[in-house]
DNA sequence: GAGCCGCGTTAAGGATTCGTCAAGAATCCC
DNA sequence: GGGATTCTTGACGAATCCTTAACGCGGCTC
C-alpha cells in the first residue's frame, strides 16, 4: 500500500484529504508543520509527500530543500499562491508538481496517480544476493550462512540494503547514516562502527578479517560479493 | 543535449516555444498534428514531449495512449480546457503533467526542469577513467591496476579528483592545495610532493619515470590519460 | 664551479579513526 | 507487567592516515 504524507496547517483540509486518500486505498500520515513533516518523512517510508506551502513554522520551499538533502521522494505542492515565481521556486527546489488552491480532488488524485506511476519500483523481484560465505534475500528479509538461518535486526537490514544494492561501490559514512538513521545523525559514525561489527560477526567467516564488508578508512564502507 | 518534441497546431505558439526552448539550451523538434507527432517520436530519440490537446486530426488523449503503447517518454500536456475531466483523462492516459493555457513561460520551463530532473537520473553515469596502466571509478571510489584493486586514502582521492576531472590540463600547485587542503595551505607545496610520490608509487608502472602524472616544473601537475 | 632552489624520496612522530566490548535505556512481544 | 530483543552510548587499544623533517639529486644563476 502506498503511503502518503500530507502536510497542511489547516485541520479541515488535512482531515478531508486524509479521508479521501484513505478511501482510494492509500495509507496516510499527516503533519501540520514543517518540522513534523521532516521528522515523519525520516521515520516512516513515504511514497509521496503532499505539501502545502503556507506552513506556520518553516517556509514551504525550505521544507522541500531540506527534504531533498537526503530523500528523492516525490513532492506534490499545494498552494494558494498563483504567482509564477512561487511555482518556479518550488519546482526548482525539487518539487515534482504544483497545484493551486482551490483544486479539484479528482485532479489531485489523477496527478498522484501520474506521479506514482513513474516511481513504482521497476521490480521487486526476489532480490537475491550470494557470496562465497552467505546468501541474502533482501525482499524476503532472509539471511543464510552455511545452511543456517541468521537473524538480523531491522537496523542491520537497512544497512545491508544500502550496501548490497551498490555492490563494490564505496558508500560514504554520511550516506549510510542519513539513509538509515536520517540526516540528523550524519555525524554519529559511532553507530556504524557498532553495526558493521555486528554484521561482520553474523555474516563473515572471519569477523576479524572481513572479506565482504570492507572499510575504507576515513571514507566509508564497501560491499564485495 | 535534451531533445524536446513540441506538438501544437497553432504555428505562432509552435514558433514561440521553439525559440524559447532553444534559447534555454534544449534541442527542439516540432509537429503540428498527432500523426506527425507519433511518427517523429518514433524516429528521433526524445527526452520530453510537450503536447497540445487540441489537435486537428487525432484527439490529444488518443496521442498519449498510442505513444504509451511503446514509449515511456515524459509527456507534458498543454491545453485550453480547464475542466477537471480533461485533466484526469489526460493524466490517467499516461501524461506526466498538465498546464492550462494561457501559461507562463517560466512555469513551463520550471516544470520541464522538474520532469527532466527525474528522468535523466537513472543514467547514473559511472565516472570511469582508463589509462594504459590503470583504471579509476571516481563515483565508486575504486582504483584498479593490472587486475588488482589499489587502496587509496581520502587525500589521495581528492587529489585524483581534481587532476582527473581536468585531463591534460595544467593544475597549478595553488589550485591543488586550495582544493584539497583549503586556501590556508596554498604554500605548503611539501604536501604535494609527498602525495604525488605516493600516487605514482601506487598507480604508475615506473614511479621513477611517470607517464600519467606529469610535473610541470615551477608550475604544477598534469594528468595524461 | 659553487651555491641556491625546486622536486622526489623516505621515515618517524602525532593525530585521527576504527574495531571491540560492555552496560544502561528503550522497545517490543507475550 | 515481565522478559527478551534491540538500540544507544561511552571507553579503550589498535590500526591507519596525516603531518613534518631530513636528505639526495638535478638544473639554474651568478
Amino acid at each position: 500500500m502506498n503511503n502518503i504524507l500530507v502536510v497542511d496547517d489547516d485541520p479541515h483540509i488535512l482531515k478531508a484529504l486524509q479521508i479521501t486518500l484513505k478511501a482510494h486505498g492509500y495509507g496516510v500520515t499527516t503533519a501540520d508543520n514543517g518540522e513534523a513533516a521532516l521528522l515523519s518523512a525520516a521515520q516512516h517510508p513515504v511514497a509521496v509527500v503532499v505539501l502545502d506551502l503556507g506552513l506556520p513554522d518553516i517556509d514551504g520551499t525550505e521544507v522541500i530543500i531540506r527534504l531533498r538533502e537526503w530523500s528523492d521522494v516525490p513532492i506534490l505542492v499545494l498552494s494558494a499562491r498563483h504567482g509564477s515565481t512561487d511555482k518556479v521556486e518550488a519546482l526548482d527546489a525539487g518539487a515534482d508538481d504544483y497545484i493551486t488552491k482551490p483544486f479539484g480532488l479528482e485532479e489531485l488524485l489523477a496527478r498522484l496517480r501520474a506521479i506514482l506511476r513513474r516511481t513504482v519500483e521497476p521490480a521487486d523481484e526476489e532480490a537475491l544476493v550470494a557470496t562465497s560465505s552467505f546468501t541474502l534475500d533482501l525482499s524476503g528479509r532472509k539471511a543464510n550462512r552455511d545452511g543456517d538461518d541468521v537473524r538480523l535486526t531491522p537496523t542491520e537490514w537497512s544497512i545491508l540494503d544500502v550496501l548490497v544494492r551498490n555492490p563494490q561501490k564505496l558508500i560514504t559514512q554520511q550516506q549510510l547514516l542519513t539513509e538509515v538513521w536520517g540526516p540528523a545523525y550524519a555525524k554519529e559514525s559511532n553507530y556504524l562502527r557498532v553495526y558493521m561489527a555486528q554484521l561482520r560477526r553474523k555474516l563473515e567467516p572471519e569477523p576479524g578479517n572481513p572479506q565482504h564488508f570492507i572499510t575504507e578508512p576515513g571514507m566509508g564502507y564497501r560491499f564485495q560479493p
